[in-house]
DNA sequence: AATGTTACCAACCGCCCCCTA
DNA sequence: GTAGGGGGCGGTTGGTAACAT
């Protein structure tokens, strides 16, 4: 017995979705707030299947995004989460606050996958390529490291490196290349504490299963708040994440290490009139017409460009 | 200018998990 | 206990813009 299709086949545009199609379904979110998703299209008088409405809200529409590329921070921090969560985008996601696992999934496969690679690392398991010439520590976060060393990446490739290391302390990557077993590339948290105290299950095992390798990252400085929301398999709402804002636009680790996330754009200033309001809530009744209009404008002009 | 290639990303597909009756 | 619905998730595709030849 088959499952039911999500939505009728028959009738069910797909394809990019128009600036009038995302008003409407807008209207609708802000007017009913989010509810069963198959009935949505219906309700909002859109020919799209519910699943299709759900994705376009969550990844495009809802208020609390942040557009453009990732900063070189939230990059880093992608790394991080990755080597220990594997590719669960979606709780990779929830540790960074604006972003979807669609847009962090996408930027992995186009930007840092190849980043990686062009590092020789294994964007996959996290280990250098060639591991008998492991030679990532020397262009990741290891500080006073030449970086004209047996590594002959181009230009760009050090470059980022370097500003990965210079902008982002709390989270980085060592190779430990003396460990019987393989090269291993760690974060620099709290790991260590992690893994003797709560061992929670480590996507990437293969990397931290063994004594050596757990005596290896002993001694490295910890961010127990980062991690301890990253080992928790509780969602964490962006509220719940271990940033706090300093005045009111500039994120930072709750250590009061600055993430470097960038100031919103300018253009996206009607989203600081959404965020007032629970998004989860989207009761809506705190909404006026004003702001509405300032969201479906900015939509046009979105759709324009 | 035309054509080919690459990069990017929005959107779709189908599987899986969770909740409920 | 279990079948089915609903939503979430990760992988993949397709359109298109940018760049190269």
């Amino acid at each position: 017995m088959g499952r039911q299709p999500c939505c009728d086949k028959l009738g069910v545009k797909k394809g990019p979705w128009t600036a009038e199609e995302d008003k409407k379904l807008i209207n609708f979110i802000l007017t009913n707030g989010q509810c069963c998703w198959r009935a949505v299209p219906k309700l909002a008088g859109l020919r799209r299947c519910g699943k299709s409405c759900r994705l376009r809200w969550t990844n495009y529409l809802r208020p609390d995004l942040k557009r453009g590329l990732l900063s070189d921070s939230e990059e880093q921090l992608v790394i991080d989460l990755h080597a220990r969560l594997g590719n669960r985008w979606s709780k990779i996601a929830a540790r960074l606050p604006g972003r979807t696992d669609n847009e962090i999934k996408n930027h992995w496969n186009t930007h840092i996958k190849k980043k990686l690679i062009k590092m020789g690392i294994d964007p996959i398991t996290h280990e250098p390529l060639n591991k008998d010439q492991p030679k990532i520590n020397q262009n990741i976060n290891i500080p006073n490291q030449s970086s004209s060393s047996s590594n002959n990446n181009n230009n760009s490739d050090i470059s980022t490196a370097e500003s990965l290391n210079n902008q982002t302390q709390s989270s980085s990557f060592e190779t430990a290349n003396s460990g019987p077993t393989n090269s291993l590339i760690v974060i620099n948290s709290s790991i260590s504490e992690d893994i003797t105290n709560n061992s929670p299950p480590i996507e990437n095992s293969s990397s931290l299963n063994d004594q050596s390798n757990a005596s290896l990252i002993n001694g490295i400085s910890i961010d127990d708040t980062l991690m301890s929301c990253i080992w928790n398999d509780n969602d964490v709402t962006p509220l719940e994440l271990p940033y706090s804002y300093d005045n009111g636009d500039q994120p930072c680790l709750s250590n009061n290490n600055v993430v470097n996330l960038p100031a919103w754009d300018d253009n996206c200033s009607w989203l600081f009139d959404c965020q007032d309001f629970g998004i989860q809530d989207f009761g809506l009744d705190c909404f006026n017409d004003i702001e509405i209009m300032n969201t479906l404008e900015v939509l046009d002009m979105g759709s324009k460009q």
